[in-house]
DNA sequence: CCCCATCTTGACGTTCGCGTAAACGGAGGC
DNA sequence: GCCTCCGTTTACGCGAACGTCAAGATGGGG
C-alpha cells in the first residue's frame, strides 16, 4: 500500500495550483482515486505529474504528454502496438535532441554576448558615468553563419 | 548594400506565414524597411528572424524575445546598461541550462522505453527493426500496483 | 483596358493552459 | 449551533501567438 496524497500536498510539492491538477485531469492526463468527493492521487499519479511537469517545461503540449503517458501505460501490448510505440519514441528523441542543439546554440550565443558585456565593463571599470564610446561600428546582431 | 527578401521570400525560406512576420512587426521584433506599401526585408532582419525562430522553438515568449534582441541592439551602451544586460544574460543562460537537463533527463527516459519496446520486439522476433541491447533496468514508471 | 498575383491594413476568431470567481459540501473545533 | 478549512463543480475570462476572412492598393502581362 503505496503513500496517498491529498491535492494540497501535491500542489505544494510541485509548486502548482489545484486548478491545473484537475485541468490535467480533465486532459486525461491523471485519474486520482476518489474519497467521496475528494481526489487522492496515489505514487504512481504523483510520477506521471512529475513527468508531465518535465514534459511541460520541454514544451511539450499536454496533448503531447497524454499521448506520451499513454505510450508507456498502453492496455494493449501487442506486437503491432509495440512498433508503433517505438516509432513514436524514435521521432520525440529525435524532436529533443534538435531542440538541444537550439538550446546550446542559444547558450553559446548568450555567452558571447555575456563576454562583451564583461570586456565592456573591464575595460570601463571605475567609470560610473555613460561613456558615449561608439563599439567599433558595429550596432546590431552577434553575426549569424 | 546588402540583399534583399520580400515577405514571401523570407516565409519559404524559414518555414513561416506572412501573417506571423507581420505579427513579429507588430510586436516590434521585426522593423523592415517599405517601398510604398510593400515590406522590404534586409540581410539584418533576416537574421533577427532566425534568432526569434530559435528562440521560439528553445520555450521563449516573444516578449522574452524582443527582451533579448534589444539587450543586443540597446542604443545606450552605457556602464550601467551593460551591467542589467550581464544580469539578464546571465539570467538566461541559467534557464537554458536548467532546460537542457530536462531534455537530457527526458531523451534518457524515452531512450529507455525505446530499448523496452525493443526488447519486446526482439522476444517475438518481429524481424523488422534492428535489435537492441538487452536491459534489465526498473522501469521509469512505477508499475500499477 | 482588364486580369491576376502579390502585397497591404484592419479586425474578429481560435487554441492552449490555465486563472478566477461563484456556489456549494463535509469535517473538525469552540 | 456556527465558523473555518479544505475540498468540490460549473463556467466564463484571459493573454499569447497566430489563423482567417474582408476589402482594397499596386504593378506587370496579354
Amino acid at each position: 500500500m503505496g503513500r496517498t496524497y491529498s491535492i494540497r500536498q501535491l500542489t505544494k510539492e510541485m509548486g502548482v495550483t489545484s486548478r491545473t491538477l484537475r485541468h490535467y485531469e480533465d486532459e486525461g492526463l491523471l485519474t486520482p482515486e476518489r474519497q467521496g468527493l475528494a481526489r487522492i492521487y496515489s505514487q504512481r499519479d504523483r510520477a506521471r505529474l512529475q513527468l508531465i511537469l518535465r514534459g511541460r517545461r520541454v514544451g511539450f503540449s499536454l496533448a503531447e504528454i497524454r499521448e506520451i503517458l499513454d505510450l508507456y501505460n498502453s492496455e494493449d501490448h501487442g506486437v503491432a502496438q509495440f512498433q508503433h510505440s517505438r516509432k513514436k519514441f524514435i521521432e520525440r528523441i529525435a524532436a529533443l535532441e534538435a531542440q538541444r542543439k537550439d538550446i546550446d546554440e542559444s547558450i553559446a550565443e548568450l555567452k558571447l554576448a555575456l563576454s562583451r558585456a564583461d570586456n565592456f565593463l573591464a575595460e570601463h571599470h571605475a567609470q560610473q558615468n555613460p561613456p558615449r564610446v561608439k563599439m567599433t561600428g558595429y550596432s546590431v546582431m552577434p553575426a549569424a553563419e
